[in-house]
DNA sequence: TTGAGTGCAAAGGATTTGCAGGTTC
DNA sequence: GAACCTGCAAATCCTTTGCACTCAA
């Protein structure tokens, strides 16, 4: 695999953001400009599959992708509403995962993603729809 | 709410199911001609709404749909290869959810998927693709 | 009767693919 | 120099919407 800016870029804009980003996100964090959207699902694609990142899902089932850190699974709530990500502290044990492979699954993964209204969205009528891939958030 | 046809069909068909089930494939079971694609997609959606039917994804990203039994809560693997779902022996503390509700959180729920490739895709080279979406093997 | 529900067609959004040209090793 | 990557355009797939018609209550 060959280290080219674009996916120099991809992995620095992953590596600022704390929590599983769109890829929409992805594409102006990176630069409209300094990247084709295409390149950015190609290159996902490409780290996932090398176990870079991870990849998990919105309510509506779009994808985030997010880094794979070293320090252990992180898992995290989506507003329904805005989208927004915040880490919930939990762990799953690994017993299920492990029951798989001896019942001869390979390459197992899981997605375990945790849904609701967020405080914020709770008031507004009007939701805050694109929080979620609003960019530098303004202050 | 009304007692239609193809709401009672659809009822029938995901009765039917012991896992999630792709739109496409209750689509299938319902009769193609019987109902169309669109409404199944609305009844789901109504069901949803109505806490008769949960949601959860297959590894691309799309849905599947399972009946809420009152008998707890049930998670699955699914295969990356042929979308065939299996029950998994693995429950979830409510620790999670009754943090996130101390935290504001509303409307609060999960999803948890495990996926992996099953026994009978491991040696296939050409995995049984449509598996998951078959209906009655047209004897 | 009458409004919720349905079917059909078409729109919409996310993701993928084909191909020619550019870049890394 | 060759293979891999990228950008652009277009295709695909899943899901939603608009609208006129039908049917359950």
């Amino acid at each position: 695999m060959r280290v080219t800016k674009p996916r120099v870029a991809l992995v620095e804009a992953l590596f600022k953001q704390e929590g599983p980003v769109s890829i929409e996100r992805l594409h102006q964090v990176v630069g409209i400009k300094s990247c084709d959207l295409v390149t950015i699902y190609r290159c996902l694609a490409a780290f996932e599959s090398l176990g870079l990142v991870r990849r998990s899902y919105l309510h509506n089932g779009t994808c985030l992708y997010e880094l794979t850190t070293g320090h252990g699974r992180r898992y995290h709530v989506v507003c329904k509403e805005c989208g927004r990500t915040d880490p919930v502290d939990f762990s799953l044990t690994n017993d299920a995962e492990e029951s798989l492979r001896h019942k001869g699954y390979t390459q197992i993964s899981h997605v375990l993603e945790f849904f609701g209204v967020c405080p914020a969205c709770q008031q507004s009528a009007a939701p805050h729809r694109e929080q979620s891939v609003a960019v530098t958030p303004v202050t």
